[in-house]
DNA sequence: CGGGTTTGACCGGCGC
DNA sequence: GCGCCGGTCAAACCCG
């Protein structure tokens, strides 16, 4: 079952890169990547870390997988988040836990991921429904740490959000579990760039035949 | 009325 | 053992 390791999905159409840089150490430490070219209301630029051990390479292809979020696909308070340019380098991201879909080599469940994006809201939508169940204020910044939970039955994928203390602009989000479910309503699907050889992935929408 | 949010309390891990 | 801190629980509340 298509264990999702990305909870993503896509409603840009446009996307661009993740540019590979050395992932922090911790998620404090990095900073702005782009100068706000158009100052996009939502802007996916930074990985932060990832803690796994081992990393099991997402199985898209040789290259890095391009994984445009969606953002905002249609929650009530539809704060025109758009996304621009997306990229994200999958050696930069340490994904674990089972991409094999082979049952009896599955190993710990808990892969996190977490990656810094540029935002209004906090609540982005991936195209999971996420229940909230608790919100905490954590030592050495000023901004609480919201905690939730996938809120279909049975799974038990967790996120963490919180703004960057260093620029409040920045949302960290931290996903920590593999979906057992797909996305509701979204059908995965994915495009290799005839160009780049990048792998893209995306959620809802055909991107734009190119 | 059902489902989601808020928020204070509680719990467990960890460092001292 | 104690205190701090992050994560979770759960009752109250809100909203459609």
């Amino acid at each position: 079952m298509a264990a999702v390791g990305l909870p993503f999905h896509a409603k840009a159409s446009s996307m661009a890169h993740f540019p590979s840089r050395s992932q922090g150490s911790s998620s404090s430490n990095s900073t702005p990547l782009h100068a706000d070219a158009a100052a996009p209301a939502f802007d996916l630029s930074d990985f932060i870390m990832f803690d796994q051990a081992e990393f099991a390479p997402p199985s898209f292809g040789p290259e890095p997988p391009v994984v445009p979020p969606m953002v905002d696909g249609g929650r009530s308070s539809d704060q025109n988040s758009n996304l621009s340019n997306i990229t994200i380098n999958s050696g930069d991201m340490t994904v674990n836990a089972r991409s094999t879909g082979v049952e009896g080599e599955r190993r710990e469940e808990t892969s996190r991921i977490a990656f810094r994006m540029k935002s209004e809201v906090e609540v982005v939508n991936d195209g999971f429904k996420w229940r909230k169940y608790g919100k905490k204020s954590v030592k050495n910044s000023p901004n609480p740490r919201n905690y939730y939970r996938c809120s279909t039955e049975g799974c038990s994928v967790k996120k963490r959000v919180e703004r960057d203390r260093e620029d409040p602009s920045y949302v960290i989000t931290t996903y920590e579990g593999i979906h057992n479910h797909m996305s509701p309503g979204v059908v995965y699907y994915t495009t290799q760039d005839s160009v780049s050889g990048r792998y893209y992935v995306a959620g809802c929408q055909v991107p734009p035949d190119s």
